[in-house]
DNA sequence: TATTGTTATACTCTATAACTATA
DNA sequence: TATAGTTATAGAGTATAACAATA
């Protein structure tokens, strides 16, 4: 155990970077993302950005690229690319939308889905080992934090409005 | 408003991209530090790791870039360069260890303590900004989960163990 | 004119490898 | 041999700009 770890009170200088919310979030967040990464690299061969598309589509069923972005607030190019890969391993198949030939559909083949069926049960048991020692409270009180948080630091300095 | 956006329950496959917890706390670290790594380029002109190498300095006097990178989880090559650009703008200065000169000590100069001195506040606030809807409990629960769900992620697949 | 999507390009952060100079 | 630090290089992931095709 290493509990003691954080539980200096901030210092004179009113901050330690370690006790620094920002800093801590941004550890959490890359720590927690990648240590996922990895499981997804070791079984799939697969990178989270082709991990998301995978996931969301199989929810969603066949969507445009522009759903798959705002869906899981990926950039257009990374879309793209992660579709791409998808399609040049044979995990994703696209048909132009015939009212509307600009767009176009992205569906998972039945490779896709079959990798689908595998990534579900490798998600579902990362996120229980992850929060495997919190009580229903803390469940509930992380839903809710994340969620404030997230709004918070979009309100203080939203990304580039005019940009 | 967007509040009934994540109140879903998951779906019979078991899983919702947006209600899956890795993604959720890579998307709010992402966020949190983005934003606020806006604010430090707007009043600074100054990057994250920069930013990180001044405060650490600010609490801690002169350290070794070794020790840098220890306490701030940041590669060495990383802390090279910001200590490299740091040094260019004449906010810290280097001083090779008389003991072992494979060694450098790093310290803020006048002009960093000046702008340490700027920082504080500004990333004060910005933490007071951030939570600033969050009761006492709220943050309490916050600080232990952050330190669970990291620990807990390094055990589930920690990074590359023997590479 | 505006929008979907692709490509080229660049930037940030991270990481590996090769190197130096010490030890 | 091993370590502190630098540099070159490469890899994610994110972003802007220019473009083609379509509306």
């Amino acid at each position: 155990m290493v509990a003691a770890r954080n539980d200096s009170p901030p210092t004179a200088e009113g901050l330690l970077l370690e006790r620094f919310l920002p800093y801590r979030l941004n550890m959490l967040g890359t720590t927690v993302s990648q240590s996922f990464a990895r499981l997804c690299a070791r079984r799939f061969n697969i990178a989270l950005p082709e991990w998301r598309v995978v996931a969301l589509l199989g929810q969603r069923g066949r969507l445009t690229s522009k759903a798959i972005g705002t869906r899981c607030a990926m950039h257009k190019t990374m879309v793209s690319r992660a579709v791409g890969e998808l399609e040049r391993r044979r995990l994703v198949e696209r048909e132009a939308n015939p009212a509307d030939k600009r767009e176009v559909f992205v569906a998972l083949s039945a490779a896709g889905e079959a990798i689908y069926a595998e990534i579900i049960p490798l998600a579902s048991a990362y996120s229980e080992r992850l929060t495997a020692g919190l009580s229903d409270e803390d469940r509930a009180v992380l839903d809710r934090l994340i969620r404030q948080l997230h709004d918070r630091a979009r309100q203080i300095a939203p990304p580039d409005p005019q940009a």
